[in-house]
DNA sequence: TCCTATTCTTGAATT
DNA sequence: AAGAATAGGA
């Protein structure tokens, strides 16, 4: 709990005598050396990080060093005396990341960095300086941030009203447009007339401006209007934006490349610097104020500085410049945004200098991670895109092992063949942790799923549906909401009928009429109906239980630990009661969910802290102490890296995604290529990339091309190898002449005007291709390769092959020779409760193999210790 | 109010 | 093919 007020004591050694007019001759002395925090840093880095003033961009390339350039500058600036730690704006679009941040800095620092108040992510940030001013939002500071779920039903609610048929016009779809109006910065005026008319006959435009008015009244905010009401903020208010531009002296920006417009615009108000303001003065800024304390006010004289006018919204493709920027440096990778599907403007750092006058760009192209085989295929894959600012990236490690490009038959037999080189790969000692498969969509992790359970391979899945979207999370959420706000019709309305206490459709209805004529919130109505006859005696006696309770729990706040009245509001509304019943698979999960959310409490000082938090903080963390394969998407792996790295399921259609072809056409593929140049680059040693023949696609099994970034690859850097999990192609390796066989004929038309169309075409003959019996493939191959699998008989057509599937997806051989001979403590009949699959009886028992026919995930055959007597 | 039948949808997933 | 989400009927 150090609050890092005074620089001198940030650390001993880093730091020398701050005496401000001093600071830059004893740095300056001391550059030849530079402090300790400085001399790992290369050429670039170090300029990175000791280019203080002006804008700068640094483009930092996969495994470059982006985080220790941007933890060492903040370090850096604190040690010059340039600012106080309350004087840097430091933002990242995610919690981990800002963690991190924190915690480098922490180790960097010497202590916990406590003293860092504006570290943290866009949202937090934005959310924490609307909270100060919520009034000119016309919110109150403790306003609730909705989720997804909360905003759906406020739309479908004035979907109703407006009598638009949430059929052909769903509340979900509005809900995307509005938050895409909002990442671009548009408040309901400014919606594009064109763009507001799509939905709802016309009604687009209005319907956002009413979701605005009744969030007022709800006094709630969206993820949106975090940024986007701080914005208008700065623009109404000049004042209160000088405020802030004056506090901020210096601006970090972490992944810049995935900005959207409103996030641009923010950092843009506050990157405007009053004309006056030079390094110097801050120094002597800095040097007056230390002896005052803590205070923040602004001289008298940066006051007089007239404001610069506010930036205007982005017109299509024609930016303001803003004449005086001050210390804004932001560090990105245009090879590595992903994200433009959910808002992410590439432009924002492709015309960063014409958006900062004056910037400095420096690029990181030291490359600290990968092998050279590894980093020549990712740079030669992404060199294919157009759209990018140019770095090259180098390494001085050893070539290493070269990628390697397997094809399977089936994705199947390519989840088989990376289980085979896994486990190889742990026989000569790698660990697991040090092994990750990434695939593009999530639908592909069920395979290796299965695969692992039936291996008995630990392995961990990273991603997926957020801990705070939990339904069980959002319900306890909910509880707790009205206990806070009585007012919070949103969370009231979830939970009154969870767990079921007879209050449907019907009596809900009725609410909202009473709360509507008397404009008072739903609790109230409930309150006011219980006294009345106006529901049946059922519905009335057990409407006044839950208003009696809420009642109760209320008064208990003042006396109970917030984590204990959250574990009694539990209890008591019989809520745990209703999981503890519960016998589907997750339920289990759910509760121990349930448990972790209490606990997390325990990190706010009260309900109020807890709760105005929770939306923004949630995470959760997956326990990484076991050693285990890691198994995400490709966009969650960004960021992370691994020394061995599996690359499924290179093939046209998937990987590119053809929606997004269809969808965004070449900036889609370039997105996609980008995705690819990720993906590679997350590897240290070893990365394996694989496609299969065959695929499932929605159900049907249809015949694939290999992807055409396959033929972007170098081929100095690749080797073809033989799949390991049976040869499906009758042991020749089969590719043909070219190395992708039919990606000749496309790598040379997908630029042409008509390519897309092909695609489509062609895809949609390949469906066809594949329903038709015993079309779909090429010769005796497959029929050899079938027999191959144990599983699968040599079905002569996909219609049979594709049921065959069904069942265990296991291979007796292995199964035998994995059997470790010792007797199994379970035995037949047993009742057994798995991990993933739920509660199960045994029907077959084989050594340590069990076989178990789960109540929902059906028969699978798995290890016994991944089972539990239930 | 609950249960069943039908329809829809199936890319990534922060805050 | 399968799961979720809805609508409609008992």
């Amino acid at each position: 709990m150090i609050r890092m007020t005074e620089p001198s004591k940030i650390t001993a050694q880093s730091i020398p005598d701050h005496q401000p007019a001093a600071g830059g001759i004893a740095a300056r002395a001391r550059a030849s050396v530079g402090p300790k925090y400085l001399s790992g840093l290369n050429p670039e880095q170090r300029e990175a990080v000791e280019t203080l003033d002006g804008p700068v961009l640094v483009l930092a390339g996969a495994g470059t060093g982006k985080t220790r350039v941007l933890t060492t500058r903040i370090a850096h600036i604190l040690s010059q005396g340039r600012a106080r730690p309350s004087e840097i704006l430091s933002v990242t679009f995610t919690n981990k990341a800002a963690r991190e941040m924190k915690h480098r800095l922490g180790l960097m620092l010497g202590h916990a960095v406590e003293g860092m108040p504006w570290l943290g992510t866009f949202h937090s940030i934005g959310g924490r300086i609307l909270r100060t001013h919520a009034e000119l939002a016309q919110l109150k500071s403790n306003f609730t941030v909705l989720d997804v779920d909360d905003q759906v039903r406020l739309l479908k609610q004035l979907l109703q009203a407006e009598n638009i048929d949430d059929k052909r016009w769903p509340a979900r779809m509005l809900a995307g447009l509005i938050d895409g109006w909002k990442n671009r910065g548009l408040m309901p005026s400014q919606v594009p007339p064109g763009e507001a008319a799509v939905f709802g006959n016309g009604k687009g435009g209005k319907l956002y401006a009413s979701y605005q008015e009744r969030l007022k009244i709800l006094n709630a905010a969206d993820f949106g209007d975090l940024l986007l009401e701080d914005i208008r903020i700065f623009r109404e208010h000049p004042d209160i934006l000088r405020q802030y531009q004056q506090r901020f002296k210096y601006i970090l920006v972490d992944e810049y490349q995935d900005t959207n417009v409103a996030q641009y615009l923010w950092l843009r108000l506050l990157s405007q610097a009053p004309s006056s303001f030079t390094s110097p003065r801050v120094r002597g800024e800095v040097a007056s104020r230390r002896d005052a304390g803590e205070g923040d006010s602004p001289s008298t004289e940066l006051l007089e500085t007239a404001p610069h006018p506010d930036p205007l919204p982005v017109k299509d493709g024609e930016r303001e410049k803003s004449p005086h920027t001050k210390n804004i440096c932001c560090v990105g990778d245009d090879d590595q945004s992903i994200y433009g599907w959910r808002g992410a403007e590439v432009d924002n750092i492709l015309r960063f200098d014409h958006d900062f006058p004056g910037a400095k760009v420096i690029r990181l192209e030291r490359n600290y991670r990968s092998t050279g085989h590894i980093l020549a295929a990712a740079s030669h894959l992404i060199a294919h895109n157009e759209g990018r600012l140019g770095k090259t990236l180098r390494t001085e490690d050893q070539d290493g092992e070269k990628v390697t490009v397997t094809g399977s038959w089936d994705s199947e037999e390519e989840a088989r063949g990376i289980g085979e080189e896994i486990e190889q790969l742990q026989r000569q000692g790698e660990k697991l942790n040090e092994i990750a498969i990434l695939v593009r969509a999530s639908y592909q992790m069920r395979e290796f799923e299965d695969r692992f359970v039936t291996l008995g391979l630990p392995y961990r899945v990273i991603g997926g549906p957020r801990f705070y979207e939990r339904a069980e999370i959002r319900d306890a959420l909910a509880y707790l909401r009205v206990i806070n706000s009585p007012a919070d019709d949103l969370a009231f309305e979830r939970i009154v009928n969870v767990p079921k206490r007879g209050l449907g459709d019907a009596t809900v209805q009725m609410l909202h009429d009473h709360a509507r004529k008397r404009r008072i919130p739903l609790f109230e109505a409930a309150r006011a109906v219980v006294e009345t006859d106006e529901l049946k005696p059922k519905a009335r006696g057990s409407l006044r239980d839950v208003v009696a309770q809420f009642d109760r729990w209320r008064a208990q706040r003042e006396i109970t630990a917030h984590t204990d009245l959250a574990q009694i509001v539990l209890d008591e509304s019989g809520y745990t009661e209703m999981w503890q019943k519960d016998r589907s698979a997750d339920a289990a999960g759910r509760l121990e969910n349930l448990k972790e959310l209490v606990r997390s409490m325990e990190e706010f000082e009260n309900l109020q802290g807890f709760l105005e938090h929770i939306s923004l903080v949630m995470d959760r963390d997956g326990g990484a102490e076991d050693d285990a394969v890691s198994l995400m998407t490709l966009h969650s792996a960004k960021g992370l890296e691994f020394d061995n790295v599996f690359l499924p399921g290179w093939e046209e259609g998937l990987f590119p995604s053809q929606r997004t072809l269809d969808e965004q056409g070449r900036a889609g593929l370039e997105e996609e290529r980008r995705l690819g140049h990720v993906g590679l680059t997350r590897a240290r040693r070893r990365a394996k990339i694989y496609f299969a023949t065959n695929r499932r696609i929605h159900g049907t099994w249809s015949t694939t091309i290999p992807s055409r970034f396959l033929d972007e690859l170098p081929a100095a850097n690749v080797e073809i190898t033989e799949s390991k999990g049976g040869s499906a192609w009758g042991g020749t390796g089969g590719y043909g002449a070219s190395r992708f066989d039919d990606m000749e004929a496309f790598g040379s038309s997908y630029t042409t005007p008509g390519w897309q169309r092909a695609q489509a075409n062609r895809s949609q003959a390949n469906r066809n291709r594949g329903q038709a019996t015993g079309q779909g493939r090429d010769g005796g191959g497959f029929e050899e390769a079938a027999s191959s699998f144990s599983s699968s008989s040599s079905s002569p057509d996909f219609g049979s092959f594709s049921s065959r599937r069904r069942g265990p997806l296991t291979i007796e051989g292995e199964l035998v020779a994995k059997s470790t001979g010792t007797t199994s403590e379970f035995s037949l009949s047993d009742r057994v409760f798995h991990q993933k699959f739920g509660y199960g009886r045994v029907t077959k028992v084989d050594g340590n193999k069990l076989t178990i026919a789960f109540d929902k995930a059906g028969e699978k055959k798995v290890v016994d210790s991944f089972v539990q007597r239930a």
